[in-house]
DNA sequence: AGCATCGTGCTAAAAAAGTAGCACTATCTG
DNA sequence: CAGATAGTGCTACTTTTTTAGCACGATGCT
C-alpha cells in the first residue's frame, strides 16, 4: 500500500471521510463529499481503494460499509507528523500556538486544564 | 482559487514543499518530491498551479522562484481545522496528546514549558 | 565568434482519475 | 405474485493529470 501522499484528489476525500466518521456506506461517503459525483463514481473509488489497500468493507446488513484498513490511531499521527513537517519545522509547540489560536474561543476551561496536565506529566516522565 | 482539498496528488505535492520550504525553483520543488518526475514535468505542474492561483512566480537572478499566493499563516490555520476535523473530533486537547506523542522524545524542557505558559495565557485571556 | 550550459515557453501524447450506465440479485410492498 | 426499490458488479468513456520533448534566449567560456 502506497502512503496516503500518493492518494487521488477524490480518493484522499473519501479517506477523510472514513476517518472523520469512521465506517460508512458508499451512500454516506458521498453525502459527505464536496462537490458529490454520482453514486456509481463513489461506489468505483471505493473499489479501487479496495484494490490499493487503503480501505476493506463489510456487510453490515444488506450492504456495504467501508473502513479504513489503517488503524485511525496511525493514520492520526502520520497526519500530525506531516504537519508539523509541513508547516511548523518540527516543532510542535508552534502548533499548539496554532491550535490555541485556531479554536481558543471554543475552548473551555477544563480542557485546557487537561492540556496543562498532559505537558506536565510529559515534563515529569522526560525528566 | 479553489480550495486546498480540490488539488491534484502532484498539485498538492508540490504545495506542501513550497509552504515547508518557502520559495524555491523548479529544480529545488523537483528535488523535494517523492518519486520526482522530470524536470518538465514538474514546470508544467508549476504553470497549472499559476494558472489556477495558488503560486506566482518572481524572477531571481535568472532563474525563477515559485510560492504560494496564500500565506503561510492562513493555509497553516486550514491545515489545522482540517486536522481537527478529520481525525480529532474538534478537540484540541486531543491534538496535543498526539503532539505529545509523536514528538515528546524530541521535546526538550524549555518547549514544554512555552508551552505551558502559552496555555496558561489562554486561560487568562478566556477567564 | 562559436559552443556548451542552464533555464524558459510551448505542445502533444501517455497515463491516471473520475464518471455514468447497464445488468443482476435480494427485499419490500400491495 | 408483480412491481418498485436498494444495493452490487462490471465495463466503457471522458476529462484531467502527468509527463516528455523540442525550440529559443541568455550567459559563460575558450
Amino acid at each position: 500500500m502506497k502512503p496516503a501522499a500518493s492518494l487521488s484528489r477524490r480518493e484522499r476525500q473519501i479517506m477523510d471521510i472514513l476517518y472523520q466518521h469512521g465506517k460508512s456506506s458508499a451512500t454516506a461517503v458521498r453525502e459527505a463529499m464536496p462537490d458529490a459525483p454520482g453514486y456509481s463514481a463513489v461506489r468505483a473509488m471505493l473499489r479501487v481503494l479496495e484494490d490499493k489497500g487503503h480501505v476493506r468493507h463489510q456487510a453490515e446488513g444488506l450492504k456495504y460499509v467501508y473502513l479504513p484498513t489503517v488503524t485511525r490511531d496511525k493514520a492520526k499521527r502520520s497526519a500530525v507528523k506531516h504537519l508539523l513537517d509541513t508547516f511548523f519545522h518540527n516543532s510542535p509547540e508552534q502548533v499548539v500556538a496554532a491550535l490555541l489560536d485556531v479554536s481558543s474561543t471554543r475552548m473551555t476551561r477544563q480542557e485546557l486544564d487537561r492540556m496543562t496536565e498532559m505537558i506536565e506529566k510529559a515534563k515529569k516522565e522526560g525528566r
